[in-house]
DNA sequence: CCTGTGACATAAG
DNA sequence: CCTTATGCCACAG
């Protein structure tokens, strides 16, 4: 068979295209699923070489604490929190509110 | 092969 | 909760 996927980013890609809507899950819990959950580091690398991937939504990606970390690779200042709104979810000073409410463990519910 | 790097995670103080 | 330090590991050059 192909080798599909093989390549950690596109992993990476593949999971983050399955972030549901109005969820948010994190690198760690991205690498986890990948089966190299201390390469948490690798999925935020990763997703900055997104810009091949469009259909990627990064911006539900953000690190333990629901802190909007990557929010600064973002086109605008505003951008990845005003999307994360715009889905329902709860972000002040980019940090989501209720993370545990809108978590999404890939690992967990696939 | 070796070095640098990075949108994290965890531990320690 | 904060800051600082260290580990970690896949990929680029």
């Amino acid at each position: 068979m192909k080798p599909e996927n093989q390549n950690f980013f596109e992993r990476v890609y593949e999971v983050a295209r399955l972030i549901p809507y109005g969820r948010v899950t994190s690198y760690g819990a991205i690498a986890k699923y990948l089966g190299a959950a201390r390469s948490a580091r690798m999925v935020g690398w990763a997703m900055n070489s997104s810009g091949k991937h469009e259909d990627i939504q990064a911006h539900r990606v953000v690190n333990r604490k629901g802190l909007l970390t990557g929010k600064h690779h973002f086109q605008g200042t505003n951008l990845m929190q005003q999307l994360l709104e715009s889905e329902g979810v709860e972000v002040v000073d980019n940090q989501i509110q209720n993370l545990e409410k809108y978590f999404w463990d890939p690992a967990k519910e696939l």
